[in-house]
DNA sequence: CCATAACCTGACCAACCGGTCAATGAATAT
DNA sequence: ATATTCATTGACCGGTTGGTCAGGTTATGG
């Protein structure tokens, strides 16, 4: 019987407590950005008075910085669909539907990261000057390989890569005139199941893949 | 000789004090967002005391809403280009010409909108209903008439037009980013026009109309 | 030149915000 | 049982913000 440290009530508390304030406050930095964004409002939303909050999160800053930590985590978590496939198709094609996927999944944690990038990454500029460009700097890479290789035209692998953040991460952050657009209704599971489609044959057309 | 109203030196201070006004919010709303923006910032950077602000604006709301009205008239007037032509290659690769122009020359106030609709257009919701939502359909019956006559292929108007503004506006958006993963610089005008052309060239054969 | 209206501004205020802290309650180790 | 550590909370504070206002200045029309 293998001794799986089970979690103290203590600990458990502390973990829930924990994502409860994350949840919150992915959702209100989203919806009205850092600066408009309160503890007060934050703490109302996990259901905590507000001095807990800052039991959790020294300041207002560390907890944004989490946030954003933890949604970029996610974002490049999903860039692996780019390398587990060999050809353009199918690792742009997957790539392209875990974006999308996310976008309808994790919408506010995208406007978040939008929102940091837009305002100059007071956070996370050097995750942008470190990870994020080795891990650009390589997946350009595999795409001139699959250039040389004759699978793909020879377009410039950065704008490929930042058509490709664009346009998936516009269903998340622009969700709201999409919505407004789309007669006040959230797209459906077939509209976006369409919407992706859409995206994968004009870009995977658009560069010779198919 | 034509009476053509000279304007007094009251209009005239007027009109230009309201312009340094408009211009300093628009960067400061785009670099901190509505509510890390501040009345006090944006009159130090249009050289004011702050009460003058507010005997111009009455309060920071009727500010940003004439901010966030002026580039949606840009962002409409641009829009024009995709009419003057009668096949796809012109009118969206006009289009897309207009659109990174303004992503270019206009990034603050492309960030400002980006900020408003992402915050759930608190401010605009009636534009969106109405002339955006019009004008969407006016395009998009256009791009079905191109699809009827064979110049491109079927594909869904509006998730076209969601990846037209995307790729455009991440250039004004998500500059930052850009400049970051440009070892620091912002994009000179030869890297500018590839990424114009790498816009065009994808998107146009994806939609097969070259 | 004068009266009037438009424009400007320093000083001020109430409201709110991020953050602190001392006191209390609850879980854990001995 | 009890000492100790961790977790919770209401009350509070200094600083900042959007907005006001009375009084001064400047342009304009007669």
């Amino acid at each position: 019987m293998p001794e799986t440290a089970r979690p103290s009530k203590r600990e458990e508390t502390r973990r829930e407590t924990e994502r409860a304030i994350l949840i919150a406050a992915e959702k209100v930095f989203a919806e009205a950005g850092f600066g408009g964004a309160t503890m007060q409002l934050i703490a109302d939303m996990a259901g905590l008075p507000k001095a807990n909050l800052h039991y959790y999160f020294p300041t207002k800053e560390a907890l944004y910085r989490r946030v954003v930590e933890d949604i970029f985590e996610i974002w490049l978590r999903a860039a692996e669909a780019l390398d587990t496939a060999d050809c353009p198709v199918r690792g742009i094609g997957a790539y392209i539907d875990a974006k999308m996927e996310i976008s309808r999944r994790h919408p506010f944690g995208s406007k978040v990261w939008a929102s940091e990038v837009m305002h100059g990454a007071p956070v996370i500029q050097d995750y942008l000057e470190t990870t994020l460009r080795e891990w650009t700097e390589g997946r350009a890479q595999a795409i001139r390989r699959w250039i040389a290789d004759g699978r793909m035209r020879p377009v410039d692998p950065h704008h490929l890569l930042y058509m490709l953040w664009a346009t998936t991460q516009h269903y998340a952050d622009f969700g709201h005139q999409i919505e407004t657009l789309n007669d006040g209704r959230p797209l459906s599971d077939e509209e976006w199941a369409a919407a992706t489609e859409s995206v994968k044959e004009i870009i995977l057309r658009g560069i010779g893949a198919i």
